[in-house]
DNA sequence: CGGCGCTACGCAAACCATTGCAGAGGGTGT
DNA sequence: ACACCCTCTGCAATGGTTTGCGTAGCGCCG
């Protein structure tokens, strides 16, 4: 039923193989006969059939993206940058939800691979081992993640860091707390790190509280372990954590930003909308889909770069409602440094 | 380089027939025969070629998804239950953002046609014809979309509207306002007809304001305009929307709920955790997802259905803190239909 | 005018798995 | 002992496209 590149051959009084040729290399044909195929072609509709041409070629046209929970806005944002950069480039997307599960994330790309020229991964959990294994099987590009040899679009959580704490340490702060998202997530490990080396420059002292789940309900619980401390900001792991915090300040009547500021990272959506809206750094998720697609592209198509080239990309620091000035008597909370089995950079 | 099942044909000292029924239609080899097959496939870490697979069985294991917009917290849920599906029934899924232009859609649809198997849509947007068309092209089946003969996973909107009907009624509400999505999605087509013959039956005033866009700006936007008319209640047609009415009742001073009742769609993540948590109806969207590919992959491996089977799937109100007894005086309004000025209260 | 080279096209192999058909071998019934 | 059947396995065709190689035709130069 579906037609075939004999149809269009037989239409155009020419041989299937000058039909391939017309319809790639375009050169190969004269051009007056490059014209009577196109015209066929196009008035019986011909589409090549995909699996007949990647039998053949190897290539499948295809790329795969999988994320560790589409739940998160973060990653439906990266999912839009894949798919748009992919689409130019002519290929189509497969994607699968690892569901957090790493050993459920590597079935599905080794799954995906025979199906696939290259797959990006979103995989804060996967161990290296695993990374470079599945490495072997496909080609990968990651995100926001570092190893060695394999390509990766990075954001620079640590640079938004930095702006984070400039930020507060101009606002007069000298004293906050780091909730920490999972600690075996490596995005975790990487603000954690930017952190400690910004807050060492400009005489903050952090104290860290967690790991905890990077959703609401972590946030919800870390809140009350921050109150506690006296500290007189507060900087989550991620933006839905930093709602949960926004939410339990305003329960137990602290206001924000007199009495605490808060600080996010990711700047989803509901960082905008809700109220106060919320100080955060924007995470440049669909430039990131793109820059790892770009990689991955690169990687299938040209000449492998080798060595694993990384693209860094930019964060900014959006100052909103939640952050200010801080409240006066923080000064002595600063000047108490022994009292807690925290971390001071 | 990759392993076919010549490889393991050798090395297990039969013929590449007896490969591929030893690993499909297992009966018709001897057991002793099979696990020596099985047993070279495991070693050499054979997977059979889709592209040759689906070459000879004309079927690629393969289905497809169109949402308008990823950004849309509904359409992930859809996503999540698609793909748990799929798996489950041994698929892949393609995946395309329609970025919420119907031409690109049909382009998407038709791009993706010769890699899958079937695709589910969900095309608020696209006009009648134009899904009928789709459905020519491969096998279709649709999401809170009805169309005869074209199979359908339906969330039960007017149901979900009656239920909020029947507990603004309760509350004593007597005239409310809906806020329109866009005019030409289906379901907000679906949720007025619902909301107009529920309000009839309970005696509800309902004014009707809008189209919106269906973000939190419109409901920005819209909620000056509910107020002004000095409704008790608002129904959103989403959560987005109810969202940005919290936010603008909020920054106007309106109470909520003591002044104003509001009303969301949908049962986003964030509905449950904005100040006050939203009463919305929940919308079944991973279910909606599995039941969408349910019917896919009935009318694709059985005999088809024909007569687009429908499965309707339910919607339930979620009370929360945003409803409450119509403040006092609003009988009066109710009795008052014509007057403009605003708010009261 | 003959030989050479170039262009444009066709032939056929190859890619890999599936499946209808046929055949080999062993067992059973007569 | 022969015919028949049944089980298991192999052969070969099939699907649609790409591509290396061969060749026909033509122009150019010697």
């Amino acid at each position: 039923m579906p037609v075939t590149i004999h149809d269009v051959a037989q239409r155009a009084q020419v041989s299937a193989s000058t039909v391939s040729r017309a319809l790639s290399a375009s050169h190969l044909v004269r051009g007056t006969t490059r014209e009577r195929v196109l015209a066929a072609a196009k008035e019986l509709g011909y589409q090549p059939n995909p699996a007949a041409r990647s039998l053949i070629t190897g290539r499948t046209g295809n790329i795969g993206i999988v994320v560790p929970d589409l739940n998160n806005p973060f990653y439906t944002g990266v999912l839009r940058g894949v798919q748009a950069r992919a689409r130019q480039g002519g290929y189509a997307v497969f994607f699968a939800d690892g569901e957090e599960d790493p050993v459920a994330e590597e079935a599905l790309v080794r799954a995906m691979s025979r199906q696939v020229d290259g797959v990006v991964m979103c995989a804060p959990f996967a161990s290296d081992a695993q990374l470079r294994s599945l490495a072997g099987v496909t080609s990968l590009t990651l995100l926001n993640r570092r190893l060695r040899d394999i390509p990766a679009a990075l954001m620079d959580s640590a640079g938004g860091m930095r702006q984070v704490v400039d930020h507060l340490a101009a606002l007069g702060h000298h004293r906050c707390a780091y909730l920490n998202g999972p600690n075996n997530a490596w995005s975790n490990r990487e603000r954690r790190r930017g952190l400690r080396v910004a807050a060492a420059r400009a005489h903050l002292t952090v104290v860290e509280f967690g790991p905890f789940e990077p959703k609401f309900e972590g946030g919800v619980q870390a809140a009350d372990l921050a109150l506690a401390d006296g500290v007189t900001a507060i900087i989550a792991y991620n933006d839905l954590m930093a709602l949960g915090v926004l939410s339990r300040l305003a329960d137990r009547g602290v206001p924000v930003p007199q009495e605490m500021s808060v600080v996010g990272f990711d700047n989803l959506l509901y960082a905008a909308v809700c109220a106060p809206p919320l100080t955060t750094v924007a995470m440049p998720m669909e430039a990131g889909g793109r820059a790892a697609v770009d990689l991955l592209l690169a990687g299938i198509d040209g000449a492998d770069d080798g060595a694993g080239p990384h693209r860094e990309l930019t964060t900014n620091l959006i100052v909103r409602a939640t952050t200010a000035a801080a409240r006066p008597h923080s000064v002595s909370d600063a000047s108490r440094p022994g009292d807690r089995p925290g971390v001071r950079g």
